[in-house]
DNA sequence: GTCTATATAGTGATAGAC
DNA sequence: GTCTATCACTATATAGAC
């Protein structure tokens, strides 16, 4: 569930400013990277003003992941055991891609924490997350014994699917570096390139 | 290359000792995460000692990165126009991946560096890495045009296998977290996984 | 609600004895 | 070569005026 935020009009404005300069400095620079200067300076704000919002650094940055989880998993939850296997495949696929390349920041809080170990959202990763993808890993798994798409370990399945995605907003400034200066945007080879892989993988 | 390093027996040790606590606690912190404290503790050393064989924090970071990334891109000069085609991707993945499992540390390090924008290897990224990749790319395409392979976008799936493969190093506890305690290793099944995958992908 | 000033703890690096 | 002691600086958080 999103965190509880203030009441008032400018308290609403002001905690969003700071939770979005506190996206980009601590997606950028990581949790002990970051300072509450760094953010300060990019909310427009003084450092105890941002603590008269938020009580602490660690506050803040819960405040972040918290959200952003509940956002992050919406395309597995809407995996749709009702609807046609490969293009349910293949939408969350695309929306995965998408959310790389519109929320990279979002990706990179991610990838940084999960990174460090996970330490401020273990009980999600045991909990609500490994629940959501037990589920999801059932229905594939049912996929695949009706023989709708090809055998594959659904979680695996899974794993790569947030492998191949992800890495296009974590790793990339490695993506840019390798792909040079003439091929600016990833994006629409990157979505072609997978689309073919999964059809692939999984057409029966 | 790698770093040059002292000279004497002790010394070669200690550095050696000093690297190795460096490593753990680098991957897993981050360079602003670690301190010198963590990493002298590990490596039963006074602070002070560790200053004197490397100059600074920074130094002992490079050092790793350094020697890293000849060890990391091995795999990838390996990849012989000669062989296979499908054998050599296969051998790159299943090498890759062998990786992952036992250098996890390693994979960790460089994802902490090039998800903060790799600002101490930029150079390499835009240099070495680019021209390694554009040459295996053009082996790969290669291999395309002579129908040896399916069509495939050979930068993406360079990509693709760095993604899936780093991926069980990168994000260990949120995949050990999804498997459960059921499944302590999920290396035997995520390489099972990989190599059917890339060759259905691949398969001509 | 927002600011200046400051308390408090840590953190990389150095001095200098041994 | 290694240690104790310490400096200089940074960073989180708080006090208290306005």
């Amino acid at each position: 569930m999103p965190s509880p935020r203030p009441r008032t009009r400018i308290q609403q404005r002001n905690s969003e400013t700071i939770l979005a300069a506190a996206l980009d400095i601590f997606s950028q620079q990581g949790f002990r990277g970051a300072t509450l200067d760094q953010i300060a300076d990019l909310a427009g704000l003084s450092k105890p003003n941002l603590l008269y919002y938020f009580p602490s650094k660690e506050a803040i940055h819960t405040a972040l992941l918290t959200d952003l989880l509940d956002v992050w998993l919406q395309p597995l939850r809407d995996l749709d055991p009702a609807g046609d296997p490969l293009a349910e495949i293949l939408t969350y696929v695309r929306r995965k891609l998408d959310m790389s390349r519109d929320m990279p920041r979002e990706s990179r809080l991610f990838a940084n924490e999960v990174l460090q170990g996970a330490p401020r959202i273990e009980a999600t990763m045991t909990g609500d997350l490994a629940a959501l993808v037990e589920e999801k890993a059932g229905v594939i798994h049912a996929w695949v014994t009706a023989g709708h798409i090809a055998p594959v370990h659904p979680k695996h399945l899974i794993f790569s699917i947030w492998a191949l995605t992800q890495h296009y907003a974590d790793f990339d400034v490695q993506v840019r570096a390798v792909l040079g200066p003439q091929e600016p945007d990833p994006y629409p080879d990157a979505a072609q390139h997978l689309e073919t892989m999964f059809i692939k993988m999984l057409k029966v």
